[in-house]
DNA sequence: AACCTCCACAACCGCCTCCGG
DNA sequence: TCCGGAGGCGGTTGTGGAGGT
């Protein structure tokens, strides 16, 4: 048999109108079957990963609110980088996004909380990271064997991966890998205020609110309002009925870029 | 205008988990 | 019970655009 060259990079609009009908057509779990039968040349990984995070009709987009910020901290600090139960707890939001958002928001107040920290250097909790004498504010800290890090675990058996990475030469982009940032927002939110104690997902108060879901008003088996007791409940209820024309379930309120805009209404007029 | 830096986001990779045969 | 495949998840990378110098 002569195997088709798996497609990869970014997504074509004929693509997306193809994946979103086979989608309506089989649902959203038999993945590599759509990938098959749908012609696309991609994997189903990959079919899955275009719907979650770009085509799903109840994706919210734009900048995060301060709630859904604040919310995310608070997920984190309970969960960890348990990044997909967290989006379920941010309906429209992927677990991609907050990953995303995570990464690159956390890391800048990190930065700026560690400048803060320099610049008062009495402060005797900041030893640990800002020790690279020879090194600018922009140069960060590598992983010290052994160190703990309860940040970049978000429990106590998710360290394995993440220390065998990083503690060879990964760092991730400038130097700066996921295991820096939870370190140094560790740092930063020590000298704030104590820092919830990490793993346990009970006895942690917060002062926040149970989400409110804000202006959430996708169908009740969407991918985000559930959580996973409630997922394993609606994953015994489905059936192959199931999802059916999902996708025909497709809101004009989907925010995207212009083009994208564009692309929505194409697909819209594939059904 | 050209270059640089930063940010947002899409997408891939590899490992893990679950489930059916 | 074991095994393989599919799906899920977290980590990482690549890229384009915006803003600054």
């Amino acid at each position: 048999m002569v195997q088709q060259e798996i497609r990869k990079g970014p997504w074509t609009e004929q693509e997306d109108i193809k994946l979103v009908s086979f989608v309506g057509l089989f649902g959203d779990r038999r993945w590599d079957f759509i990938a098959k039968v749908s012609g696309l040349n991609r994997t189903g990984k990959s079919c899955r990963l275009r719907w979650v995070n770009y085509l799903h009709p109840g994706l919210k987009r734009g900048k995060m609110t301060p709630l859904e910020e604040r919310l995310v901290l608070e997920l984190h600090s309970k969960w960890g980088n348990r990044w997909s139960r967290i989006a379920r707890k941010l309906p429209g939001r992927t677990d991609n996004e907050i990953k995303n958002y995570w990464r690159t928001h956390m890391r800048k107040i990190a930065q700026e909380k560690k400048r803060a920290a320099i610049s008062s250097p009495t402060s005797s909790s900041c030893h640990s990271s800002l020790s690279s004498e020879n090194h600018t504010v922009d140069s960060y800290p590598t992983k010290k064997t052994g160190e703990e890090s309860f940040y970049d675990t978000g429990g106590p058996n998710m360290t394995s991966k993440t220390e065998t990475k990083i503690g060879e030469d990964q760092v991730g982009d400038q130097g700066y890998s996921m295991d820096d940032i939870w370190k140094d927002i560790a740092l930063s939110e020590s000298l704030m205020h104590p820092v919830y104690d990490g793993h346990s997902e009970v006895g942690c108060n917060f002062s926040c609110p149970p989400m409110p879901s804000p202006s959430w008003e996708y169908s009740s088996d969407s991918l985000w309002v559930m959580d996973e007791e409630e997922s394993k409940e609606i994953k015994s209820r489905q059936t192959s009925n199931r999802k059916v024309g999902l996708a025909l379930g497709y809101r004009g309120s989907v925010i995207t870029k212009s083009s994208q805009v564009n692309q929505f209404g194409i697909l819209c007029h594939a059904f």
